[in-house]
DNA sequence: GTCTATATAGTGATAGAC
DNA sequence: GTCTATCACTATATAGAC
């Protein structure tokens, strides 16, 4: 009975509590202003519990990163699924996105936002990761299937989601007030009719 | 004479080149992976030297930061002033950044792409600044004259700049490989082409 | 597995000679 | 104004008791 590993046990636990904490301290102040020290006292815990999870503050933020990583991939592969067109697909990843960014800022924010290559230097860059990728992934079928105009694929799909980018950044730094779901179809109809045919 | 003060004296250079030396490091590393120890050497100065001219650390990235707003400031008031409709103005505002990527991408890279608060908390936030406050002005100038669409002015902007802010963010990560001028015009008709009346 | 106490290294910044 | 030497401090990470 010992051996069965269960999900959720306490020790699992303290381990998902000082990703929350770390996740929340990186997005919050940063993370090089972020010591170890400050995750340890506002998860309530000791330095040593940390360094038994984690070998390093790095390897805090890898598996902060991997994990977001892995959420995002899935929704990506959800969407594909559900969607049969180009055009459906993307609005519906700039439509998670934003709801993402109102119900998850901290995530988002750590995701989209954060200087990896600062403090994760061995980390894949954002912009070749699997859900980004797939994203070019779509744009590039909706050029095959004639949806999208013919141009270069990374042109392509920054025209299409470059908008959606900086509206996302924005809302998070404060900028924009209004939650972003409130503008989706005002900003899907601009970066559409950009590229579409 | 010697009360006379001029420009590009000798210590006025050294100011110059710490000022250059920690733009480059702060770019090419991070502004909290780049030590003061790491500027001095790299600029075959003494820390003594450094502390001399910059009160601090922070004071020296700050100085980076203004003396770049500025500059681009008086680019922006150029670019108003010599052309007469809003679309010649947001081309031409597109076309000078893409320029200044290929040119001066230490620059852009520190102006654009740092996250300022977490060094300068006292810094106004890139969004707020003057340059990013003339392109909002722009758009507007636009919508009141039938340009652009009526919509949101925040939105409007986002729309047409948005592709151009990736496309340079792209470009400074090194995922782009051509350069962004070749690009503009058609990054450029995707951006108007979704905003303009 | 969690704790406290500590080792070690490097940081930003200062003092004072020249 | 520029230098060298050094301070005071904080950070990451480890050791070892419980």
């Amino acid at each position: 009975m010992d051996k069965i590993k269960k999900t959720g046990s306490a020790t699992s636990d303290l381990r998902e509590i000082i990703l929350s904490t770390a996740l929340h301290l990186f997005t919050a102040k940063g993370y090089f202003n972020t010591s170890v020290h400050d995750i340890k006292r506002q998860a309530g815990i000791s330095i040593g519990a940390v360094y038994h999870h984690f070998k390093s503050k790095e390897d805090i933020a890898k598996a902060i990163y991997e994990h977001l990583l892995e959420l995002m991939t899935n929704s990506m592969d959800q969407i594909v699924q559900n969607n049969p067109t180009t055009q459906a697909r993307c609005k519906a990843v700039m439509a998670h996105l934003f709801d993402m960014t109102e119900t998850h800022p901290d995530e988002m924010s750590f995701m989209l936002h954060a200087k990896h290559k600062e403090f994760m230097p061995s980390a894949i860059p954002i912009c070749s990761s699997r859900p980004l990728t797939m994203m070019r992934e779509m744009v590039a079928q909706g050029i095959a299937d004639g949806e999208i105009r013919d141009m270069e694929i990374t042109l392509a799909t920054t025209c299409l989601f470059g908008g959606m980018f900086r509206m996302i950044n924005l809302r998070l730094d404060g900028v924009i007030q209004t939650p972003l779901p409130d503008q989706l179809e005002a900003l899907w109809e601009c970066g559409w009719t950009g590229v579409a045919r």
